[in-house]
DNA sequence: CGTCATCTTGATTACGCTCAAGCTCCGTGG
DNA sequence: CCACGGAGCTTGAGCGTAATCAAGATGACG
């Protein structure tokens, strides 16, 4: 893996990839098994082995952690392009399930360590787990200090941004955003009512919202 | 700061180390400039440059992100052995200062990258990140789902356990537990007087406790 | 068109926040 | 050595935001 993650680490959705990581992509999805799972299918369980990493193809997919009692956390959501299932021990402390029906690539960890001679990959890998590490950062921010209202603009104007459209179709319910947040279902509810009575979005069925407002929702998201 | 803590937590939390890690740990001795920074002190701002990369040679460091309107939320605090300040991007999204009085390791990135023929250096910072990347994945639960009673028996838990000792000397104030839990200090204050009154912990002083029953906090934090 | 899951809305409750007062611990100087 | 002062911590009273409990509305699908 290489040092140079400032130049490398291509933030997530925009910019455009540089010919050595594409050339690890291509590498990557040689090396890997591509598997379908139908909606709500666990890729991978909370405290199983993590001997293998994943590509997302098509689809997406949530990565959750249960408590005892039922209370339950997502870590993060995964599209087209994202790595995800590396872990620092050897086992996985959140589970991955399929938000919709999808296709994911999968590979060994110890192919990828075989393929020692491949540095395009590691630097690869260490660049998408630097990534993740800042996103799962900003979602400190938004799970310790901010409030529903937002969470739910945040969230809006992310999803936004991630598509780079208006025009937005959400993969995930009601629930999942609400695990996503730390929030129920009935305060996303009435957070999105809420923006969208303040005409800052609105919605046409419940899954999918285009963004009439932006400056006001990013003022909301601070 | 105690010696003890530059002993035992030199290696956070599982592993003793390899050999190999220790060569490395040995290089980024060699290749660092050790700088002393004053209680409260600034090693890195919001928004700086991430040009240097730092490990904790003695004392203690918190990150943190300060919202516009002077909200704060803790990332994490870094002891003896840690590296911190690794970003994705070129600029850091956190701030990082000194908890007590500390002395720093501090690495230029080119550096790294110059000596790259050093895998092992290589490999350790990954280790590092992903072994952060999960500790952040740990905050999220805790701040997403967690009750005021959970955060503050999860804190205390933890503290506990890194120290591997009853008795527990905390480097920061109140202000900085509760920004790490997105609490008020009022109510990490309360929360503490109700574990010392269930003789679940013992309070000698503010800064320092004892663990009287493990098996109770633990179910606490569960 | 009917059924069921998902989502929204309403009423009430409770957990943690705010505001306010007192206490503890230390360092400092008389 | 003790009095003073101030920062940090604790405790109390009341409040507000989001949770809970409970109906309805919407929408997807057979």
């Amino acid at each position: 893996m290489s040092l140079s993650y400032a130049i490398e680490a291509r933030s997530r959705y925009e910019a455009p990839r540089s010919a050595s990581s594409d050339a690890a992509v291509d590498l990557l999805d040689r090396m890997g098994v591509r598997m379908a799972f139908a909606k709500d299918e666990e890729v991978y369980g909370q405290d199983e082995d993590a001997d293998l990493i994943y590509r997302v193809v098509s689809g997406a997919i949530r990565t959750s952690r249960v408590m005892s009692d039922g209370r339950r956390q997502i870590g993060d959501f995964y599209y087209p392009g994202d790595l995800f299932g590396l872990e620092a021990g050897p086992e996985h402390r959140f589970s991955a399930e399929a938000l919709s029906d999808c296709v994911i690539l999968v590979l060994k960890r110890s192919a990828l360590k075989a393929a020692g001679a491949a540095p395009e990959l590691e630097r690869l890998i260490f660049a998408a787990t630097l990534s993740e590490l800042q996103r799962t950062q900003e979602h400190l921010l938004l799970l310790g200090r901010k409030t529903a209202c937002e969470k739910v603009a945040s969230f809006l104007a992310e999803l936004a941004e991630r598509r780079g459209s208006d025009m937005v179709d959400m993969p995930m319910c009601r629930q999942d955003m609400a695990d996503y947040l730390g929030l129920t279902i009935e305060t996303v509810s009435r957070m999105l009512s809420q923006l969208q009575g303040s005409s800052i979005v609105e919605f046409s069925g419940c899954r999918q919202f285009r963004v009439r407002n932006h400056d006001a929702l990013s003022r909301l998201a601070d």
